[in-house]
DNA sequence: CGGGGTGTCGTACCTGGGTATGAGGCCCGG
DNA sequence: CCGGGCCTCATACCCAGGTACGACACCCCG
């Protein structure tokens, strides 16, 4: 199985270059090739390539949009191609948008061109593949934003019991007591022992605080 | 200048073919090895490298516990070798524990020799090199974090005012009415009044679901 | 100028939620 | 077999928080 590829990027040298070194390899098929975001949607669709190589910047639509578009198709179209993003500069702040949008890969443009081969090899394998430099802000960010699942409360957590830590989940997606005794078959009673203890053992001050805690702790995260 | 490197694994084997691999590479010197993670810790420290290859799983102490040791040092080292790590299986849960730890990079050890190589020098220049697979678990994890500032809740955020939302912030950071009250000089029943209408407006019934809400919205975010 | 939105506060009421204390049953490990 | 942790529930108390109704002061816009 080949791999087919498009190239969407707004100077035309860089496509033929790019064209040329993934063209040469038997295992790779260039499709299709646009000058902005807007045309590379068009021929995304037409063409229904594995992988889309996307420029960030460019006229008309950026590369972000495009991507966005192609990964998050409307009602109808099933097509989703694999997307690898290229840059020409350093990294952008698009970087963390284009993972958003789900993104497989980014890349530098100044890359060596085995790597781009390989990146559309890897991407294409359903895998993931980021420039080092990308990589290591992600590694960096991955790292602040979770030093150890919150050593403060999620240590803590520990000190919690089954029964106490279902609790405070419930209590977390917003159930009063009553709901809560009746979701776990129990007397509202016992669900108020319960949750005195938690707060006891979290040192907090009543539900709305459990909440926080349950949220900083991970033992719920937004959009669960 | 050569990238001193060395190599941290229970296998003999793997030792001797990772330093072949490595020393025929005119930048690279493999300066020290060891079968563990104890060991692995006193070579670090008596040959100060650029580069730990490290493996995970090993006796005595694993992977984990020596990258940890060598990355945050006990006070008076101030070596700090960069760390990368190998896994002969498939991803393990350790990955997230390396990259937290503050590991550079994650590989398999049935990469490419030319992987490990690059990987080293990558690694050595302060960037950060992941294994492809690695990397896809690690955006799908990022991009499931932070997927967009929600649309839904946000969009009804817009109706409140700037008082009221202010207000929710305060909630949602687990100050009772009376604080947020001195907080923001105002009568505690003013307080009520807004948290009141915030309810009302977001269809809420007390204060916890609306610290469910400040979270799902991404008014207030963990770890902010 | 008149009205609507916002922000402020008062009085009054009621209940859900949190606290305190005690107690019975289950199960596991020493 | 006994102690301790966990889960369960009851009775009783108190208050923060939520509701209802009304009021006054801005400010902006039609």
């Amino acid at each position: 199985m080949t791999i087919r590829v498009i190239i969407v990027d707004d100077q035309a040298m860089v496509r033929a270059g790019f064209a040329a070194l993934l063209s040469a390899q038997s295992d790779i098929d260039v499709v299709g090739e646009a000058p902005d975001g807007r045309q590379g949607i068009e021929v995304g669709r037409a063409t229904r390539p594995d992988v889309v190589l996307m420029d960030v910047r460019m006229p008309e639509m950026d590369g972000l949009a495009a991507a966005r578009e192609l990964l998050d198709p409307p009602p109808g179209v099933v097509h989703r191609p694999k997307v690898l993003m290229l840059t020409t500069f350093d990294v952008d702040d698009y970087v963390y948008e284009a993972l958003r949008a789900g993104a497989s890969g980014f890349l530098l443009k100044d890359a060596p061109p085995a790597d781009l081969i390989s990146a559309v090899r890897v991407v294409a394998a359903g895998e993931a593949l980021l420039a080092p430099s990308v990589t290591r802000r992600l590694i960096a960010d991955f790292a602040r934003q979770r030093p150890a699942p919150r050593k403060d409360p999620s240590l803590r957590l520990n000190g919690l019991t089954p029964r106490e830590t279902e609790v405070l989940e419930l209590i977390a997606r917003g159930l009063s007591n009553q709901e809560i005794a009746a979701r776990l078959v129990l007397a509202e009673q016992t669900v108020k022992t319960h949750i005195g203890r938690v707060l006891a053992k979290l040192d907090l001050r009543d539900r709305a605080q459990a909440v926080i805690f349950a949220y900083e702790s991970g033992l719920v995260s937004p959009g669960a």
